[in-house]
DNA sequence: ATAATGTATATATCGGATATACACATTAAG
DNA sequence: CTTAATGTGTATATCCGATATATACATTAT
């Protein structure tokens, strides 16, 4: 568990925790059952509160990567691939939605909306 | 000018007067060359700041909606829908972005963003 | 000069977001 | 049962951006 955090980026603490586990089980290097740091533990090395952890733990648990036993621990959940593509599917519709709702407004067709939308899909690097 | 603001709706003073006058020129009750009431003026009716219904007018301004002229008073421009129509583009195009990047971490193909959009597009009423 | 207009600076207030201390509850191990 | 680990809950501190303001200043028209 390498966990950098960074005082100068102006992101929250507990995002940059959430954001770095969420990759790492996403990429696989932390599978389902994997124990995570205690909260304190994590605490310790990070050098901040309990309280900071815990909330990004909660977060964690709250969007289905972890969950949280008391007096146990903090493990990987079986990764539910599924409901998180619906779940991120659903942003996605919200978004789109807001932009055709912009597009309709400026009497912009759904055909140059298609259009950009190509050119972003496939010029974005992932 | 009938511009009436609501302290109960949460939405702050200076967007409801910006929304409300942009509404009034983009469905042509104000025209090219037409005089806003003046900053001091509108305040009165509202029983608030000067300041307030400059920080409205300032975004008109920067929106492209509007001119002031120390003196004189503030006017509406002439319409550049060209260029709002190309602000708007980029806003969308930022948006799309957005969720092409989100869905292609997830592995949805675009043919599937594609639907979406068709549908949210069509649905959605003005 | 006067009275209208817009402008600039410094300030007050509020609320949400972030991070915390400390006490409490649960579990496992001896 | 005691101990030491774990997670949890309540109440609080702090900071920062957003909002709105008062007051004084600058410009224009008459």
């Amino acid at each position: 568990m390498d966990i950098i955090i960074s005082n100068a980026s102006g992101e929250p603490i507990y995002t940059q925790i959430v954001t770095q586990i969420k990759t790492l089980i996403l990429e696989g290097k932390l599978k389902e059952g994997d124990a995570l740091p205690s909260m304190r533990n994590l605490a310790m090395q990070l050098r901040i509160s309990v309280i900071t952890t815990k909330r990004a733990y909660e977060e964690l648990e709250r969007d289905g990567f972890i969950e949280s036993y008391t007096g146990k621990g903090s493990f990987v959940k079986a990764q539910n691939k599924e409901l998180y593509r619906e779940e991120q599917l659903k942003k996605i519709e919200a978004m789109l939605t807001e932009a055709a709702d912009k597009a309709k407004r400026c009497s912009i067709p759904l055909s140059e909306l298609q259009e950009i939308l190509e050119i972003v899909y496939g010029g974005t690097e992932s």
